[in-house]
DNA sequence: GCGGTTACGCAAACCGCTTGCAAATTCCAG
DNA sequence: CTGGAATTTGCAAGCGGTTTGCGTAACCGC
């Protein structure tokens, strides 16, 4: 049939690592010529892209411009440190009833939400005790 | 002295009227040449920057990869809504105490947050029933 | 090996936003 | 009224990040 697709793969398995709980198409490339493969910029775009069309992974946009690339999984929220600028992972302050509540009060028919926090993260925030 | 800056008093008038809560610049540039002025995009970009610049106005950056632009008021968050595309302000859900349960929770230190939800507005909830 | 199918790399296009520069406008001082 | 300084405006080019078109090369089953 056809050629088995290299990057994919080994694109998944970098973000397993989890040295970044977000990556930027930058990271990517970067992560993945460090690991050996040095793929075209456009190859990594469109590697992300397949794998956000098949679930396995989810593109975030943040304020400052850049796509990010996380493995698909359970809902969460992030916090975008202002620091280190690592998107970090935190859980999910929403609870049904208030999106319920707020339906209710406004009119609106929610779906998602999605929630970006500014601050520091862990680390940085230790660091700056 | 200098010169009296035309587009930016026209501009927070046309953000006051609220025929949108948030004005992608190429809004803003419509809603102006129809008042009359029809100001060049540059023009626009410049007078918003400025308005953010001093506090008038707050930016914001959607998943469409477009920016906003809402007249600064007291904190909200909002819903973008998937049929119209408007993005309408609705009350913030998150209390202090959330956040600070986070905060102890995860060891990060918050300074603010942003929310938004994706579903449908008023108009286009009630229209679909 | 052979043909079909698909991923890859390259370079160019694209999109929305930004910026440099010169012309136009307004204000104030004389 | 007029000259000049201060600023905004328009134009056109530039930019960062992303997206696409196209030709080539790798893989698969036969």
């Amino acid at each position: 049939m056809a050629r088995k697709p290299l990057i994919s793969a080994a694109m998944i398995e970098l973000m397993a690592r989890r040295e970044h709980h977000a990556w930027t198409l930058e990271d990517l490339q970067a992560g993945l010529s460090a690991a050996g493969t040095s793929p075209n910029f456009s190859t990594v775009f469109r590697a992300a892209e397949k794998l956000v069309a098949d679930g396995t992974a989810r593109k975030l946009l943040l304020d400052d411009g850049r796509a990010r690339f996380e493995l698909a999984g359970t809902h969460h929220d992030h916090l975008h440190c202002v620091e280190c600028d690592e998107l970090v992972p935190v859980p999910c302050v929403i609870a049904g009833a208030q999106s319920s509540a707020l339906e209710a009060e406004t009119g609106v028919a929610i779906s998602e939400h999605h929630i970006v926090f500014s601050g520091l993260c862990q680390s940085c925030s230790g660091r700056r005790e």
